[in-house]
DNA sequence: CTGTTAGCGCTTTCAT
DNA sequence: ATGAAAGCGCTAACAG
């Protein structure tokens, strides 16, 4: 609306207080002391002006500002959306506050970096980072610049520290409970490591270990959202095929929907398992069978990293890879 | 990891180009005007150096930071999370850049009020808040303190600007699609203002426009996610009851997992409906009966609003209320 | 075209 | 216990 009037400074609330604006400084940060009576004018003051700290200016002297910041992809997806929140939740817990910076939903590393040096230019004392698909070499440089952790994808890259889920294992134990129904012949929808940095090495996984126990695989390739139903028509050529594995529960709901459309339903014609567990897509209603990310856990063990790191505390396991657990759901059934 | 070292400073980027600092903020801003040569030894110096702005100590000195800040309640709920993403996208392609903050997704007021403060603090220089549980009590003293948009939710108070959807419009559209389909006993399982501000008032606007058209109304209050089970056994009480109404998506999927639990299904036993048609619920494979709200327009048009308050257009439209769609699903069907 | 000079609002020695 | 003064890193006049 129309013009709004400066922010008060500790200059204004000095002379209102009749005092210099090293005392306001220090009954506002309680770092000096000073007398009782000046201290009540101070604040009294202050209050009369309705005076916020200038963050910005504190932040150019003090060495410390207690703020974090957080890229996330996408916020609109369920797993970037919730380990935020359990960021958020964990950093405040510890005394800091978490600003975050998201890409705009599309694929591009562009974005991500812009969006990343954002983060930086706000002087963040330290810096999460959660993309599947900003590439390492993209993420080092600013690791040397300043504490950085990676959350929620394998990055195993010497100069970084990271928590994630255990992509090998959810991968391989999604694949045992299929041959384990029986299924030996399988179709796997997988992407490439430029596509996701989290779903390749989880289809890869499932693709491994289905060999390893003796299944067939009919590698579906391109596993984009878009592609699913392309990815199906396929499958359904061939007719010894009786379960796809999917990188996502999105791919999964997607696939299901796509045979919904055809008239096939899971288990009966075709058994499915996502990926995630996480979010809307993990209700009973729709019972997919799929492995669980501890997303929270992600997300808390990320910022307890971060900020072992800030307090020079070593940081103890360079690479957190965490546990998930499968959810045997309704869309996956012994092989008739 | 071991120390890092000091970041540069434009003094350390000038030093290494053999010119004034001046001459760097001049080639790093793009304001004044410098020899060609001069130039690329400056680039080239940042470059080595790995300088990156300081965007703390700029923002002290320059009017303008383009940065926008939004405050979210919980970006693990998929409203929340694609708001932030098409709030992104828009600011983005307007030259900003958008820092945002959100809660613990907890209920708590204050964590809210907190993180708002920070953004305040931050600097930025707008904020969009996007909170169905923050009351207008709280926002307005930051109304007046910069220029401030309301999003998702309708907020009607004089001081602050609002892009929402119509919840009148979706609570009465979605209350007529039942009474077209013959159902004269409609169960709406409601809440209160302080729960929601949005929730609030689209229930109620269900139960009213249902009434007007002549069906009775079962009032089931209360309306918490946790419960829903309960109000589907006092639903079950009475027998003439032919659908429910719920304030949101993720309710209606908590009921008709509680009525799959019971052995019921939707649309043969009871209609249901939802609201929001936002995220993976909006599957077709659920088929929910819903009001799609068009998040990706009310982000847009929130930083347009903010962008115009920011380059001092008078806003036009104070409070602007979106018409969102029905979606009629298989979830609800004509009265058996 | 380039260097010099003031600050932005705040914290922090250093005197007093 | 209080005030004066020196910057933090940067931009924006102002002179050359």
């Amino acid at each position: 609306m129309n013009e709004r009037e400066r922010n008060p400074t500790i200059i204004d609330v000095a002379e209102r207080a009749g005092v210099s604006k090293s005392v306001v400084s220090r009954v506002l940060t309680g770092h000096g002391s000073v007398g009782g009576q000046t201290k009540q004018r101070v604040l009294d003051a202050a209050a009369e002006l309705g005076y916020v700290v200038n963050a910005v200016a504190r932040a150019m002297v003090a060495r410390r500002t207690y703020t974090l910041g957080a890229f996330v992809r996408d916020a609109a997806t369920p797993f970037y959306g919730s380990l935020l929140t359990a960021m958020q939740g964990r950093a405040a817990a510890l005394g800091y506050r978490l600003v975050s910076a998201t890409g705009s939903g599309t694929f591009a590393v562009a974005d991500e970096h812009r969006a990343l040096e954002t983060l930086v230019q706000l002087r963040v004392e330290g810096l999460v980072v959660c993309s599947g698909l900003l590439p390492a070499s993209e993420v080092v440089p600013f690791a040397h610049r300043m504490p950085l952790v990676v959350a929620g994808r394998p990055e195993t890259h010497d100069s970084v520290t990271s928590v994630f889920c255990d992509e090998e294992e959810g991968g391989a134990r999604l694949a045992d409970h299929l041959v384990d129904l029986g299924h030996r012949h399988v179709a796997v929808l997988r992407l490439t490591a430029e596509q996701s940095l989290t779903m390749e090495p989880r289809t890869t996984a499932m693709v491994r270990r289905l060999r390893e126990r003796g299944a067939s695989v009919l590698d579906l390739g391109g596993g984009w959202l878009e592609d699913v139903d392309a990815a199906l028509t396929r499958v359904l050529a061939h007719p010894e095929v009786t379960a796809v594995m999917t990188p996502s529960d999105r791919h999964a709901v997607n696939l299901l929907e796509s045979m919904q459309d055809r008239g096939l339903s899971a288990p009966g014609d075709l058994s499915v398992t996502g990926y995630d567990g996480i979010g809307p897509l993990a209700t009973p209603l729709i019972g997919l069978t799929t492995w669980v990310q501890p997303v929270a856990r992600i997300g808390e063990h990320a910022i307890d990293a971060l900020v072992a790191q800030l307090e020079s505390a070593p940081a103890p396991d360079h690479h957190q890879a965490l546990s998930g657990v499968l959810s045997a759901g309704r869309t996956t059934a012994r092989r008739g």
